[in-house]
DNA sequence: GTCTATAGATAGATAGAC
DNA sequence: GTCTATCTATCTATAGAC
């Protein structure tokens, strides 16, 4: 576990850097090899069929999602900056295929189906902590929105651009967390200080 | 236009069939061939290549859905019956199939975001109209946290299998809605008739 | 562990007969 | 319009040498 190269872990860099650029259909074992340096047979030593790859990428991908989401949003700032930290974060087109990679592979086989939970589960974490940042004591049902909503704005960010996307993804942001305010009872104020 | 025994249809039909049981992924030639009952060859003679074949599908699908929007949910019924409604027609995995079709397809080639966008368009047309019929009298914002709120409920459902997806889909539909009667000054009466 | 070579399957596309 | 046949490219997987 300790002397080798980790050339398993340069490989699934690669194939997770295929992905990420160019979605799930994208990862062949010809390419992989090629990005990772390796030859096609060695790729195999190391994952015997392409579905052990597809396996190993979305798990490392899961893993990376979980703990990047952390440094993507920082927490104190203006509610107003960190509202624009989601949006951005959420018009991220290579997040965006990361995530409906597992999509496509939880649909195709629902053993993938526990893979996603885990990311749901950090995901919705990561959401309640941003709620709760903005003052607010959101019930499990609010966290279940936001976290829904975000998983919209991004696959429809994916598919319009980021220049859209993230026109979206901050008009309707600002929209639920002004419903989530005045449902709280505790005014937004307009932020009008410029 | 009119003579023909429309084998483009016949075509067409399955190509949809495929995408929408087994995803755009598994829309080749041959397969449509066989589904279809035509020779591969012939299948190149409408459509000469696997692009004109996808945008054809796509368009047809789109189309597609748009017409069906109507029917799944009809209007009247109480607010709890829509909502219902909605929750299933969300949790429909072919119809998620295409939406992520499209998103992928839009993704990798641009040209694919105007096909989208008709469907954004009339997708939020019948949001804004089943608030309407609510009672509410949405913004324009509203309309579109509807809208890509359903998008991410769709595509969870499709990851989490129907039941979960069709469990998340209702509680978050109904805080929805309930913020947004709120927000509007209007008290939902809770339904407690039963 | 790492490679070359290759088998076997499937996909996209074209040629050409009818 | 419709077909058979085929070419080429690409992919998954295996065999076997080093």
């Amino acid at each position: 576990m300790t002397g080798t190269t980790d050339i398993r872990a340069t490989i699934l860099a690669a194939a997770l850097a295929i992905v990420r650029k160019q979605g799930l259909g994208a990862l062949t074992q010809p390419r992989v090899a090629k990005a990772s340096g390796v030859s096609q047979s060695h790729l195999t030593y190391y994952f015997p069929t392409r579905a052990d790859l597809v396996r190993a990428v979305l798990e490392a991908a899961v893993a990376g999602q979980i703990a990047n989401l952390g440094s993507a949003m920082a927490s104190r700032d203006s509610q107003e900056a960190r509202l624009a930290g989601l949006a951005a974060a959420l018009s991220n087109a290579e997040n965006t295929r990361i995530l409906v990679s597992i999509v496509l592979a939880a649909d195709a086989d629902p053993a993938y189906r526990e893979l996603y939970n885990r990311l749901v589960t950090a995901m919705r974490q990561r959401a309640e902590l941003m709620l709760r940042t903005g003052g607010l004591e959101p019930t499990a049902e609010q966290v279940m929105l936001l976290h829904a909503l975000g998983t919209g704005l991004a696959v429809m960010g994916a598919a319009l651009g980021p220049q859209t996307g993230r026109a979206v993804s901050t008009t309707v942001l600002r929209e639920l967390f002004r419903l989530l305010a005045r449902d709280a009872g505790q005014r937004t104020p307009p932020d009008e200080t410029t």
